[in-house]
DNA sequence: GACAATAGTGAGTGGAGACTCATTTTGGTA
DNA sequence: TACCAAAATGAGTCTCCACTCACTATTGTC
């Protein structure tokens, strides 16, 4: 690959990034051009439709999220998954499947797996009662996710409603 | 009110209903009006913007919301509005504030004391622990029916993550 | 430095959807 | 029945946005 193809790829995920962050899904790719100081042309040379553009975007996230779980034990992961989703769009339209995650099953089976360690580790510590299983995790971390982010939690909120799924995890 | 109008008014309104179900706040003018069997325009006389109409539909079903929260116990009304958010879109839309529900303050507020009335109900019955709020029980359902909505939820999954959270409610 | 091959450009296309308005139709009244 | 105000109509406007493509510019190689 050229080295201007390069420089301009990276650029472009980038702007993505800040452009999907901010607006979720709905961003455009003009904007996305625009902020990567590049012609919208360039960005379809890339990524043919923007629904690659967001697989691409969402892998490098999911990516992330699933190496920051391997820093953390499960309950402080969800705290940190719950504050990022109030900024960054994207983890909230990731979670909430837009039809992109239906192209990303290996990305989403490591965060899966990823949580699934976590539980593990937290069942052995006694953290979290034994009947509660890996599905039901991954659908409270989705929906408090989204609910934090629609509803526009402050941290007092937040703190409290996370101490109620907490509590639940710890006795079931 | 015109006869004519006030049976087109009905219709719209039905048709909307319907659509926005479906479609959430995305559901086009065009497929209401389509299905109340009248032209666009007819829909934009009485209702000026697609706001209008949304308002008006969601207004609706905040009624239908408070009269069944009185029929039923804080749990029981938290099943019934996850497994509701799976076939309503527009449940979902709603609770999770689409720039709709600040025009609706009273009636979002009718929603929150029904709730709240439940909620003070399932304390006195030792059902919840007294230190869980509104603030989160709100922020736990608006949640979980996203979540439910989006992640395609199946029965036992359902059961299983609700499970958790009445956990939490009862010992927080 | 010449020359492909690769990449970038941005005006243009097409489609979707909210909203308008000149015209026609209808319902109620005198 | 004749009339007209209220209502309905739907083709058309406007805006936004994903995506294209004929043309220009840049890069790396010999």
């Amino acid at each position: 690959m050229r080295a201007d193809a390069q420089r301009n790829r990276a650029r472009i995920l980038d702007a993505a990034e800040a452009v999907f962050a901010e607006f979720g899904s709905r961003g455009s790719t003009e904007e996305v051009a625009r902020r990567a100081g590049v012609a919208i042309g360039t960005v379809f040379r890339h990524f043919p439709t923007k629904d690659d553009l967001l697989a691409a975007i969402m892998k490098r996230l999911l990516g992330q999220l699933v190496e920051e779980a391997g820093q953390r034990d499960l309950f402080a992961f969800f705290a940190h998954m719950v504050a990022q989703a109030a900024a960054k769009k994207t983890v909230v339209d990731l979670l909430a499947g837009s039809g992109v995650t239906i192209r990303l099953p290996e990305a989403v089976g490591h965060l899966e797996e990823a949580v699934g360690r976590l539980l593990e580790q937290a069942r052995a510590t006694g953290a979290v009662a034994a009947p509660v299983g890996l599905p039901e995790v991954m659908a409270l971390l989705a929906s408090v996710c989204q609910g934090a982010l629609h509803g526009g939690w402050d941290e007092q909120l937040q703190a409290r409603t996370l101490a109620v799924i907490f509590a639940g995890l710890q006795r079931d």
